[in-house]
DNA sequence: ATCGTTGTACGACAGTCATCGTACGTTTGG
DNA sequence: CCAAACGTACGATGACTGTCGTACAACGAT
């Protein structure tokens, strides 16, 4: 899990970030459920906490689709990976889409 | 193209739009870039009115896929498939979030 | 009537996706 | 030191996606 082995954890950078890319990795209920966890928690998380009905490694998959997209943000902490919404940068780049998507998400009954 | 030949232009009804759904349909940038034209103008516009560089029978996949999505409404008008974006119904399910992807869309510059 | 326009239907095809199981590497706690 | 917990890597698989070409149907104008 140190960097030796695990190969970086990439994030793209805030100009990077298309809006494309974003509104994919929110399509998905799994990750749509996973980015509102965050929202609600305001604070780190571990990928386990959160309680989804997929298996371990599609739930890394997921967690790695929301990193690339420019959605979270990962950082290594022992074994867990604490992950944080990059509500900064989406802000920044794509003013107001997050947050009316993720409260969409909450208040709406879809998915 | 009349009822007896196209089987119905099924649109989902206000109540039954999921954001999973309306999130994938506009992360694709052809349709991204259809649901911005269509918000311009603000009017019906044909289906062949849209600069996009893909095939006619993309284009017709793409309105498919916002139409069942819930994007779009299609109204058949002789020859011509006429489209409005579903505007209220959007608005009503999911406060803000076309606006502000289409906005997003529209000033960043993504794809 | 016939032709051009508009758009669909169907079939094909390569690429991506979501899912899983199993195996593995790290770190931490007993 | 050993075992459990956390998460990744890899490979597989079935489904879906975006793309296209060709053929076809309907409407409108000549």
């Amino acid at each position: 899990m140190t960097p030796s082995t695990v190969e970086k954890i990439a994030h793209p950078a805030r100009d990077e970030i298309e809006l494309s890319d974003v509104l994919h990795a929110l399509s998905d209920p799994v990750r749509l459920q996973i980015a509102a966890g965050l929202a609600a928690a305001s604070c780190e998380r571990s990928c386990g906490s959160f309680d989804v009905r997929v298996s371990k490694s599609t739930c890394t998959h997921h967690f790695k689709v929301l990193r690339e997209a420019g959605v979270i943000h990962q950082r290594q902490e022992g074994t867990a990976r604490l992950n944080t919404l990059r509500v900064d940068d989406l802000e920044a780049r794509f003013p107001g889409v997050l947050e009316t998507i993720l409260r969409a998400a909450l208040s709406g009954a879809s998915s």
